[in-house]
DNA sequence: GCACTATACGTGTATACACACATATATGTA
DNA sequence: TACATATATGTGTGTATACACGTATAGTGC
């Protein structure tokens, strides 16, 4: 079979996105009970299991998360003004360094079985294999 | 294996956003060259697809897209504010009919061999087979 | 015709995203 | 040490996203 001109159908910058929605709406309405969105809860997450005592740098936590650096900029400061997290200068006084505070930590803790729901409802709809396909297939794509 | 708690390189949401931007990203730097972003770009091809001659309202585009009504709405302003598509009201005068202009159709078709350089891309980190399994996930987790 | 309901749409608000540009600090080199 | 360069970060701007709420018009049953 050729190369088709361009459908909507084809694309897939067109379909990821529109299935990225659709799983993000879903995983915002099952945080919702905690007062979380899907994006803070990664973020959270993230930190949590990446910083170290000191906390983590900025520029690092942004590579972590395959996230533009001035992107996490904006995200960290909805967290921050939500006391979920604390930021302070390290050494190097350029470096901002990222921490959880014990509130975030809890946050995060309460929203895990919630996130559990959400990812059931997906596996609902894929199979855990297919679920499985997907994440291979959307690591390809976050790489170099 | 059994279900393992939480971690970011499982979670579906967590795994489909991020490749969502980096893919987002490559469509966008590759339609740069034309003046247009890759949201806008399907959004101009959906309207050029499926439009009668009368256009097509406000809330049946937004259901082809997959996406919230209101969000459309702002999307829309963007392409009328580029002159990309007018708006007018039908017989129903609650409803907003949408066709692309000329200039619309003019920049959607020199776009077109834009997107195919920019899938192409994606072709190549996947595969054809992988591209076409991606479309196939993606589009389940985008029914209801 | 009138009240009720359903449908189509917009606006206020908040978050998410990233490019272009600017600033502050550290590091390397003459 | 002084200057050039590299690194870490923030800000201005514009787009994308969607929920809660409100308005305007259409349809329905009496």
């Amino acid at each position: 079979m050729t190369i088709q001109p361009y459908a909507q159908h084809n694309c897939a910058c067109f379909n990821i996105r529109r299935a990225a929605r659709h799983v993000t709406q879903a995983y915002d309405h099952a945080l919702k009970p905690v007062g979380l969105q899907a994006t803070q809860f990664s973020l959270l997450a993230m930190i949590d299991g990446v910083s170290s005592e000191k906390g983590i740098a900025l520029t690092e936590l942004a590579a972590r998360l395959g996230m533009d650096r001035t992107t996490l900029t904006r995200n960290l400061a909805v967290a921050e003004r939500a006391k979920w997290i604390v930021t302070r200068s390290g050494k190097d006084r350029r470096e901002r360094l990222i921490k959880l505070t014990l509130s975030g930590r809890r946050k995060l803790n309460k929203a895990r079985p919630l996130w559990k729901l959400a990812q059931e409802q997906v596996v609902k709809k894929l199979s855990v294999s297919s679920l499985s396909d997907l994440l291979a297939l959307t690591h390809r794509l976050s790489a170099d």
